[in-house]
DNA sequence: AATGAAAGGATTAAGCC
DNA sequence: GGCTTAATCCTTTCATT
């Protein structure tokens, strides 16, 4: 397991705060030269912790809608199909798919079609029930507090070694420190999406 | 209030894709100088509807926690005190508020400790009914909204849909949301004209 | 908004620990 | 393996038109 240090976690919360902050900027505060810097920049991209540079927009300027929550109930087996529709619709930001297999998104359709747009992007034959909320304030919120940036075991919160153990749980990779925390964890999950709700 | 061309448009979406793409290849895609792209994008800046230069990441590599969304249902007059917190917690990521005023929140929890996390996070007194689902899927797929990016309307500041009109005065594009406001527009110009020359 | 010159970053290559 | 320095190359900014 390849793990992050100390320095790679700086990089990354100096990243979240400005995309386009100079490398040597970034080496200065964290105490390296620019190559250095560069060089762990691009093994973070490579395995994949930073998906993409981008930018934080003001969507409510661009008014290109309405945004709107929608969630779908859905039968299984038609789940994936739906999800990788929305996910790659255009007016579509962001996608949940939750361990019931039901997918909620949140999207910007316009006013006088929400319906009209809804149905374009789904199959609205194959869904059991749907619900369409306006929504009146999004935030999306990059920036997070030191500590939680680490890596860390998701079952008890300890800091993970090299000891540690990775396991993919619903298609997602979560890291533990020790064999005993995968296996409660393995307990607790089960449990939580069979009686969630 | 200073309308958005398509030189723009293009500019953002340039940018959601790779936001440390040089000001010149940039360029090079809208048919401008790097410095017109720079001013553009230092303007649309200032204007706010770019909010910063960030980093899309995996979070899944970096937090404890499992991905859960959680739907407050609030009694009115506590849903901006309860969004204030949801939103100023370390462990949320997308916060929504829909026009009926549930607080609905992207966020990962300790598997040992979802309630208990989410008890101090939010005052549960507050809150009407909750729900909590474990998220087996999130995707963030920012966008512009494709060909129907938005503009608004130069004589009223509504959405222009599909169903708008354009018009160059002088050499320049506007938008209206409708001819009657394209017409109200039209007469008001043409009397400042007539004034000014 | 374009141009060209000057300043400022990024990246490469060679060498070090 | 990961780091640094130095040189090169590229990008951005600024003054001018």
């Amino acid at each position: 397991m390849s793990t992050l240090d100390e320095t790679d976690v700086r990089i990354l919360e100096l990243l979240v705060a400005d995309a386009r902050r100079p490398y040597s900027d970034i080496a200065a505060e964290v105490d390296l030269s620019p190559p250095a810097v560069s060089a762990r920049i691009d093994r973070l991209r490579e395995s994949g912790v930073i998906r993409r540079f981008t930018v934080d927009l003001d969507r409510s300027q661009l008014r290109a809608g309405v945004p709107v929550l929608v969630t779908l109930a859905l039968p299984a087996d038609v789940v994936s199909e739906v999800r990788e529709a929305v996910v790659a619709a255009d007016a579509v930001e962001h996608a949940f798919v939750t361990a019931e297999g039901d997918v909620v998104f949140h999207a910007r359709f316009r006013a006088d079609a929400v319906r009209e747009q809804l149905g374009r992007l789904v199959d609205l034959s194959l869904v059991d029930d749907y619900e369409v909320t306006v929504v009146s304030d999004a935030e999306w919120t990059p920036s997070l507090g030191g500590a939680e940036f680490a890596l860390s075991c998701a079952e008890c919160g300890n800091t993970v070694t090299s000891e540690g153990r990775s396991e993919r749980f619903d298609g997602e990779q979560y890291h533990f420190c020790c064999p005993s925390c995968l296996a409660q964890f393995r307990e607790r999950y089960e449990e939580l999406e069979a009686g969630a709700g």
